[in-house]
DNA sequence: AAATGATGGTGACAGTTGTAACCTTGTCTT
DNA sequence: AAGACAAGGTTACAACTGTCACCATCATTT
């Protein structure tokens, strides 16, 4: 469930497209849509959706035309890439990140509270 | 101060040799090391140091031996890294991502305590 | 002295990634 | 019909990565 770890950083882009579409995805709207994000290429756009159908990440339907959906929901992906992250550069300490997050200012008090509630009621597990 | 970033999966392991040790390590050291730990050979150790040499993100010191040493610290890596990630993946929303971490089973009950217990005491700001 | 082992220099090679270009065919416009 | 476009097929190419191999030299051991 987790071989699609090997999605690079342009194809996420191409990903988060197809996640946030609800359904299947033409191959001209994706390239139209990130053209004009990113200027890339339609060629270019192509190849990533190839690589990402080639890895088993995008399912390649044929309709009317070339569609793309994902093979695996964006939080799956989160998750397994979260947990992979935490592990690379925090040793898997969870808490090592939060501070982390905490001292650069990333987090906002108000995260931080919201946060100490999420985790003093039911947020965690038990 | 983060065109480094581009730290690769197997040089990082090289660096988080020097950033453990004191000051300069040799190269035999770091060799021994990870042949040790991960069984890489003394070819490929020495490549990865090369590379790293080449974008800058150790230093080359001739003593005795050929030494290296970090040109960044773990912390700033981390901080670069972790800012990049949550942008790549969470939009910015660092809230996310610890809700994330919450809520996947990718923490034990002891990491979530220990969270509580941070975010309760001095964790935050205030 | 000859063999052994550590160190350093350099080359290589396949797989991944970013970034297209070129060509063909079917369709829509004028 | 002829030209302009969209869509699909295929090929390319350089940079980055993971993994070494080969070679020379210097010091140490036998």
């Amino acid at each position: 469930m987790n071989h699609f770890s090997r999605i690079s950083e342009a194809e996420l882009a191409v990903m988060k497209i197809l996640w946030n579409a609800g359904g299947p995805v033409a191959t001209g709207v994706i390239c139209r849509e990130l053209s004009d994000q990113l200027s890339w290429d339609r060629s270019t756009v192509r190849t990533l959706l190839r690589r990402l159908a080639e890895k088993g990440a995008v399912e390649e339907i044929k309709l009317e035309v070339l569609c793309y959906a994902p093979n695996l929901s964006e939080g799956d992906y989160r998750s397994s890439q979260t947990k992979s992250f935490l592990e690379r550069l925090y040793g898997g300490s969870a808490k090592k990140l939060v501070a982390s997050l905490v001292q650069s200012d990333e987090l906002t008090a108000e995260d931080i509270q919201e946060l100490r509630e999420f985790l003093n009621q039911g947020g965690g597990d038990e």
